[in-house]
DNA sequence: CTAAATGCAAAGCATTTGCAAATAT
DNA sequence: ATATTTGCAAATGCTTTGCATTTAG
């Protein structure tokens, strides 16, 4: 199981985090816990900061720090960007090549350059539509 | 003044937080708590609370969202990228053009896009060099 | 003169911690 | 068998609110 690849003690409740992760692929702590619930009624918050943070750590989760909302988290894939919907804060996860970009800023900067998080701000279909 | 015009009443304190916003480009909340109290003893974090708040709202400052750290203001200017180093925590502002990316997002993912935000990690060249 | 800003204390949330019991390996 | 995880309650920490006083326009 890909759980304990990151040294993350198999239990029911990081199954059904993963789970809800796969599925819904962003949510922060609140819509974890109340979806959560469903299946675990007793389960607290605590137990949620405990794993997600955990799971953060050992990189199986990554943290997403979007404008304008609360941090939401997704299990951790091959490095991508995300576009927000400013109407209705849909997240969607978008495949864009960094390279050049990266590049580019080594140029100007002199740092040397990792990584790069873009987050595009737009619209979606389905907002755009009803207007 | 500049604060005038964006509906911000002229206070000293507000005086203050702008300079320091100036001088130092990037700032957290106790950041500024701290550097404001040198000038005036008695001000207190919900005078800075406040101030910010009111100042993103009214766009005149905008919050900037660093990985693994707090939340950073800074004066709002043209569009700018970011490098934060990851050594060190230093954040240096970095004029990237962003057009032709946001292009690309727009046309994979179908959502109007207006704007993109950039974080870049790396290394800085001061950190780079104690090594 | 009026509306807004300041500073204090208190309130409100979000997140973390400590600990005993339960569970995974 | 041991170390980790869970869930509860309590503690902490960060941010906001209410209110009386002061200040800006």
């Amino acid at each position: 199981m890909l759980l304990q690849q990151y040294n993350l003690k198999v239990t029911p409740q990081r199954l059904e985090i993963v789970k809800i992760l796969q599925e819904k692929g962003h949510l922060n702590i609140d819509e974890l816990y109340t979806l959560l619930q469903k299946k675990f009624p007793t389960l607290s918050l605590a137990t949620i900061y405990k794993n997600i943070n955990k799971m953060c750590e050992n990189f199986f989760v990554s943290e997403v720090k979007v404008p304008n909302q609360k941090n939401v988290y997704e299990l951790t894939k091959k490095e991508h960007s995300h576009i927000v919907c400013s109407q209705c804060g849909t997240i969607l996860d978008v495949d864009i090549d960094t390279l050049e970009l990266n590049h580019k800023a080594q140029e100007v900067s002199h740092y040397k350059i990792d990584r790069s998080s873009i987050i595009f701000n737009g619209i979606c279909p389905q907002c755009l539509k009803n207007k």
